[in-house]
DNA sequence: GATGAATGAGGATTCATTCAT
DNA sequence: AATGAATGAATCCTCATTCAT
């Protein structure tokens, strides 16, 4: 968020521009920068006129980074949360923790992470700022989590680890269209969804060598007889 | 042909058509189907003229999906050749083989996954024929495959697991400059490419359960026999 | 607005809107729907761009049908505006002073023939609507009129009778240059004109059989109750 | 017709040629000069590229022009070989002989009139010549024709009668589609074409002035009372 | 005589943006 | 804060035409 953001405490003139971020951040996520006309936003918003929109942001480039700073900071709050852990034990409950507020948050915004995603396969040039400010500190913190679970990485793999995860944390749901259609079955039902959140807790586990997360494992177990899926 | 076309005497001389659709893969990786002009492509190819393009694509879409269609199919083949193995031995060789294959593809044609992955966040609507006729094959495949192996999942689980794996297997590469960006250091480069193939070798193998973490694998084998739900 | 807009105080001055119309009007009249650009259109009205344009029509058919429903909504208003009478005298001196205005509406807006003549000629399923509402009502009361009147035709004549008429009506102003070209001499002159209203009204009177012709009138008088064919 | 037509007595090259020009005489009349792609025309030929027109035609405006010619040709030999009458009465009977061809070949060209109406109303100047040479010739001896007659109309007055008659007969064919859309009937069908034949003899007779039409409204009698249209 | 390829010019339309009100 | 109007640039695509084969 820059500039002309809320003025601290009045939450007063929500309305219009957060309706335009709304809106925005819905059309960006569905057809990218180049693939949304402001024209369309201002419609969305009930907007007569695309140039009322001019008035709320001074372009539509900075309405985009507008949209990705608000998204990408949500995750980041989320993540960055969780209590810096030193423990191995205190750790896992605590990712296991961020995965739940981050894949509850990604279930209730579906369409950020393909605007993420997005992101990160565009051209980020522009974003330099934005992912210096807010990406990397995030990458760090999640670098020392890494490297405190008793890991069989190598302090050179944990980068690969951690975008390891990212993809398959943020994948399933920018790709929810890709796998229905392929799956022929709806990944974002809640049944889907929750056999997601244990796969990622599962694999998570798995791969960053915690031995303690079995223990969620299995009272989900009555869970895993239900009747298969059309896969 | 003019300019740049064929020199007299070597026949095998990439057709327009061709240069077009390298082209235009070059293009519309990088920028997505609404990033890219109809003008830069014919520009790229040497074209003096956006007309000359539409003599061989009846429009951009159409491009767009014979770019993406000659995308997918290739990676198609890759794992398509792989042998068709029953035994779990014989398996990890032709999962850990085709991995290769598709890394080293991946190396050298560092934009597909790019478009691939962006073909996957993007409304599919226009993609449906292609999806089913290429995706849904190699889905199956890939879901025989991991069924096969002695792993921790169960059927309904599979699928998770599968689109998991594609997420880390392209995101990484999709999400190259992103990383770059994030971790300061160039993730195509040659040490950064082999551990990645370490990495994701290895992290196959946890989750695929063919080498590792045999604890909790066998309380759910009966499970795998189980119908599966409904997503 | 901006170059030749409203001078100020002077509130009539002709909105933009309608100067777009006046010049499609002029310009569809010449040379046709596809033998116009909107470039061509926003230029003689001065707008610096196309684009312009658009924010008054949707698109150049629409502006096409506006022009067009406003030539033939004046035509109709004229015919429309006669007295219905029901005596054949006052009927004869109604259909001498439509003629009249329409004629003298023809001298002042000599595009008009050409545009509808033209319109009647081209594909005309982008018309249905407009035809409907304007011109249904209009030959309907057309044909009434000739119904009244003392004439030599039977009911299933009538609708030939009133093609014949309008063809002859708009046929010459729409012919205009071809029979320039052809007599050599303009026809729209004010002799040619006055000329020409008399070998209409003399003809129209003739064919409907209001003055002249009476001879074979008689017999025929019975057969114009009949009932109608199926055309 | 000109330069390369057909070489005198050899009707061998029939087919591409003329195949083209019935094609694009088609198209003209429906769609007007500007909005008629060559391709199209090529298309219907069965040419798989439009190139090849250009074989047979220099350039578009020249097919244009070819197909006018033998239209309007065909026109002015039907009426030119009306037998040059002197006496009124084989006037009379020759001038409704020459309906007959002239609606006959309308009937079996119903393109036609489209075609030569659009010429008239479209920009004439490209056809200067043509005109010049069919057209002036046709209307002297129109001009003859009907000052002949017997007629209550000065001389000056001929031209314009004489355009009258040309638009009540091809108006009628001309705008067929109109005339369907507000009629609600077929102008084309074979009972509405004889009745336009009888209308357009009457109404000939009656403005031409002469006296002897009569007889063959007679023998008609019965018909008028055949089943009412829906007009 | 026919075709594939190419091309310059122009087609309609949409774009983001600005300005006066 | 919102809107109507305008605009330059760009969009995709089609046009008629030419040339080498």
């Amino acid at each position: 968020m820059k500039g002309r953001g809320s003025v601290a405490g009045t939450p007063a003139q929500k309305s219009t521009r957060d309706s335009i971020l709304d809106a925005a951040e819905r059309r960006f996520a569905e057809r990218g920068f180049t693939g949304v006309s402001v024209r369309e936003i201002a419609g969305d918003v009930g907007l007569k006129n695309q140039a009322s929109l001019y008035h709320h942001f001074r372009n539509k480039r900075a309405l985009y980074e507008a949209v990705l700073a608000r998204g990408v900071e949500a995750i980041v709050d989320l993540v960055a949360s969780a209590p810096p852990s030193t423990s191995a034990a205190a750790s896992t409950a605590a990712v296991d923790a961020t995965l739940d507020r981050v894949i509850d948050y990604l279930v209730e915004h579906p369409q950020l992470p393909r605007l993420i995603q997005r992101a990160g396969i565009d051209d980020i040039r522009h974003l330099r700022g934005a992912v210096t400010r807010l990406l990397r500190p995030l990458y760090q913190q999640g670098l020392g989590i890494l490297a405190l679970s008793g890991a069989q990485w190598s302090a050179e793999e944990l980068p690969h680890l951690g975008a390891g995860l990212y993809h398959i944390l943020f994948g399933y749901f920018a790709n929810a269209q890709l796998l229905e259609l392929v799956t022929q079955a709806d990944p974002l039902s809640s049944a889907a969804v929750a056999r997601q959140r244990r796969f990622v807790k599962s694999a998570v586990a798995q791969l960053i060598g915690l031995r303690s997360s079995p223990a969620h494992v299995m009272p989900l177990r009555g869970v895993r007889r239900s009747p298969p899926p059309n896969f």
